[in-house]
RNA sequence: GGGCAAUUAGCUCAGUGGUAGAGCGCUUGCUCGACACGCAAGAGGUCAGUGGUCCGAUCCCACUAUUGCCCACCA
């Protein structure tokens, strides 16, 4: 055997095992292997160059998960993926690479983002590994190689010959810098500095009527004005026509109960588009579509004088305008709530274009419906997701006016504008070099025109389970293995992954995608403060594995509740290396009496200590099955780090110190048997939480109590069964007169290895019946 | 403005209808036959506030306050 090191040295093992477990495929999935199939749809991270400390965070959650089921015999289908097409990936190669996209050639920008994709995606996944997922890393998917791109495009003409999918024209959330359409789902808020301007609109008979805005370069798309039906003020002026400052058209004034009399001057100029409410009165009222503002955001012919200035500098030169004309009443500064966009921090706007959608706002019910029957963790994330449907206003725009995505499988006739879908046997297409192979069904033109646009990112992770189970299985085999068993994800994105999800299953298979939903909080700074590289107050998950290793990063991950953000502390991290090396040492006290594992046969010549002690392993091991059942790994946790340090190591350990050391062979064996039962389950305990140290004293000091290669193959747990449920009651009364004598020597300063003959301690205990240790009483925590 | 969550020891958080728990930190002591990344003994709390239900409430209910998050508000 070879020497055993004093301490544990995560530095050492961890790599020495992540090798070990992928050349002996460890976490392989095999389809046709034993036990029911236990499937996780991963999360495919977004490759944005490093893993953050939240991605360690929540992965690593479902990761206690998959670790248990395997060893529970389940055949574990942990997949992993990555994300990388749409706007976060192009924005990434245009900061790494300095470039700008519109200002490249198409085929030149896809090819760097493929490169970049390419030379950084194996660092990134590293991080996973190094982290200790259980994965099966040896086929992964990628959101944008050829067999996902062809399982979109699959799936997206599914929706089309459905009819869930449309294209229309109307007005749809725009980002002006990103120069595409996006979904309500992608917009953020932000308080911005703005003013409020109260603009004169002339009337007939030289009366004046005057609105309040903050969007006075919008003057030229201004096609009506509203005022409340019942404002007193503005009654009378119902049906007339104002003049448009500036411009000088004339527009009706109507009224509406949207309109709030208290706000600005409680007339309110109708544009085309300021706003979502100019929307829906532009819908309702059928106004004329009259846009100023174009798809680079700069102001378009209908400005007149102002085409071709930026919206920022129209606004300007409109209001100047205006107080030459005394057309200005007054400016208030104010702050304001605006949309901007998530990807890139701008400011949206709303234009009118043709996109394409997928319709959801008529099946409202239906999903809320659906998000009732998963099982959510914790529930109360549930209400989450029904608010969000709840508020939807639009149905989901999937086109994206951008480059680097999944592109539609589309051209249109030139002839009669008839859509042509690519053949399912052609897939993957890209309709700007490939060519339809038939003729226009509807008129028999030859000539098309292909689509350029390409689809919202989340259009193809919303068939993450089809991705996944389609590196392993047939298509038609996948269908018997919806809904998976779970999805774990943080809370951020339940109105995008989450909900499309259920929506695309809904569609494609009448199905729930999952059954199980586990959802984790975020990682916050040791104040309590979001984490954000402005602020300077980001933890690299990278030093922490270098510094402590992975498995007190994923001790201290484990330490919340499902849910819970947390808040990053070293300390805690500290205490799960202290607790890594607590094992090691207790295991090296083990291996100093005996070099091969022996476990407990019968209950024969067991002592009243080890009685106590395999009870309470017992109830440890309930308690951590039912909690790692409920995905409440943080109480499964407590209950282990409780019997572990509490009971094991600071008593039982202590206990048995004069067995071990003694003459009587039966009580040494007796001894040794129950110390290596109760730390083998302790061990397979921990080892979802901590695959690293398990592993190395599951190999060094377990080898041969179990045939199988790695701990994280083993047996989960048992209760053990044994009779003598007596002596557990007995030796309780031992500990408190323990407890009396610990009392006694700590107060008085005495060293607790000193005999108690030797004391002045009158003691009711009897030292015959619980042994030598009575009269040294060693160490003992409190007992429960 | 709507919703969700949280409020318990100095800090981070468990928890229960019947006299309050852990880890870290703090104090004091201890090189005791694995472990000083250790061991032992301590100090420390009107369980946010106000009402209500109950024999009894930190726990259940109502309201209030504070904090965080999601959504709406963008004229």
């Amino acid at each position: 055997m070879k020497e055993i090191s004093k301490r544990y040295n995560p530095s050492e093992t961890e790599p020495k095992w992540r090798e070990f477990w992928e050349k002996e495929q460890i976490y392989k999935f095999n389809p046709k292997a034993k036990g029911e199939v236990f499937s996780i749809d991963t999360p495919p991270p977004t490759v944005s160059g490093k893993m953050h400390i939240g991605h360690a965070y929540s992965y690593t959650h479902e990761d206690f998960i998959a670790r248990y089921r395997r060893m529970k015999g389940e055949n574990v289908f942990f997949p992993f993926g990555t994300d990388n097409n749409g706007l976060a990936t192009e924005r990434l190669i245009e900061k790494t690479k300095n470039v700008r996209a519109n200002r490249m050639e198409r085929n030149e920008f896809i090819k760097l983002c493929n490169k970049t994709i390419k030379e950084i995606t194996p660092d990134f996944i590293c991080d996973w590994q190094k982290v200790g997922m259980s994965c099966d890393f040896s086929k992964i998917y990628s959101t944008i190689d050829d067999n996902s791109r062809r399982i979109s495009q699959k799936y997206f003409i599914d929706l089309h010959k459905k009819g869930y999918a449309y294209r229309q024209e109307a007005p749809v959330v725009w980002c002006p810098y990103c120069q595409t359409a996006i979904a309500q789902a992608e917009l953020e808020d932000k308080e911005s500095e703005s003013y409020f301007n109260d603009i004169i609109f002339k009337l007939p008979k030289n009366k004046k009527l005057t609105i309040a805005t903050t969007r006075p370069e919008l003057l030229s798309s201004c096609v009506a004005i509203f005022v409340h039906p019942d404002d007193k003020r503005y009654k009378k002026l119902i049906g007339q026509k104002a003049q448009v400052p500036i411009f000088g058209n004339r527009v009706e004034i109507l009224s509406d109960k949207k309109v709030d009399p208290e706000k600005g001057t409680g007339a309110v100029m109708c544009c085309i588009f300021g706003d979502k409410t100019d929307v829906e009165w532009f819908k309702e009222y059928k106004l004329p579509l009259v846009m100023s503002l174009d798809k680079d955001g700069s102001m378009t012919k209908q400005a007149k004088k102002y085409a071709g200035l930026s919206a920022k500098e129209a606004r300007k030169s409109i209001i100047e305008d205006l107080q030459k004309k005394k057309l200005l009443v007054s400016q208030k500064k104010i702050t304001h709530a605006v949309n901007i966009h998530e990807r890139c921090k701008n400011e949206v706007e709303i234009l009118n274009s043709k996109q394409w959608y997928i319709k959801i706002l008529d099946k409202k019910k239906k999903f809320i419906k659906l998000g009732e029957k998963i099982r959510w963790y914790p529930p109360f994330m549930r209400t989450r997701y029904e608010n969000w449907i709840k508020n939807l206003g639009w149905d989901w725009a999937i086109s994206r006016q951008r480059f680097f995505g999944v592109p539609f499988p589309i051209w249109y006739c030139e002839k009669c504008g008839e859509v042509k879908i690519a053949d399912e046997k052609d897939l993957p297409v890209d309709p700007l070099t490939d060519k339809p192979k038939s003729k226009c069904v509807k008129c028999g033109g030859t000539k098309f025109i292909p689509e350029k646009d390409v689809l919202d990112t989340w259009a193809t992770s919303s068939i993450s389970p089809q991705l996944a189970l389609q590196l392993f299985f047939k298509e038609k085999e996948t269908r018997e293995l919806i809904p998976m068993n779970l999805r774990p994800q943080a809370h951020d994105i339940i109105s995008t992954w989450l909900f499309y999800t259920v929506v695309r299953s809904h569609y494609h298979f009448e199905k729930l995608p999952w059954k199980d939903l586990m959802i984790s909080g975020h990682v916050l700074d040791s104040k309590g403060k979001k984490m954000s590289k402005s602020l300077g107050n980001t933890v690299s998950p990278q030093e922490i594995l270098e510094k402590y290793g992975a498995d007190a990063l994923r001790f201290w991950s484990a330490g919340s509740s499902l849910g819970q953000d947390i808040n990053y502390s070293e300390e805690e991290i500290k205490t799960g290396r202290r607790t890594t090396t607590k094992l090691w040492n207790v295991a090296r006290f083990m291996a100093m009496h005996e070099k091969k594992p022996k476990l407990v046969k019968n209950s024969d010549h067991l002592e009243r200590a080890d009685v106590w002690i395999l009870g309470e392993m017992n109830k440890t091991i309930a308690e951590a099955t039912k909690n790692f059942e409920n995905y409440t790994y943080a109480k499964a946790k407590d209950a282990i780090d409780d019997f572990f340090w509490s009971k094991l190591a600071d008593y039982y350990v202590e206990f048995i110190k004069y067995r071990l050391f003694g003459e009587d062979k039966k009580s040494k064996d007796a001894a040794i048997r129950t110390l290596s039962t109760v730390f083998f389950n302790v061990i397979k305990m921990y080892a979802p939480i901590m695959p690293f140290v398990t592993e190395e004293i599951f190999q060094t000091f377990f080898k041969g109590a179990e045939k199988t290669k790695s701990v994280h193959l083993s047996k989960w747990p048992e209760e053990l069964k044994f009779s003598r449920k007596n002596d557990i009651l007995d030796f309780k009364e031992a500990i408190k007169a323990i407890d009396e004598i610990r009392k006694f020597k700590t107060e008085k300063g005495i060293s607790l290895g000193i005999d108690i003959k030797s004391l002045k301690l009158k003691t009711k205990v009897n030292l015959k019946k619980y042994g030598e240790f009575l009269k040294k009483a060693g160490r003992v925590k409190k007992l429960t």
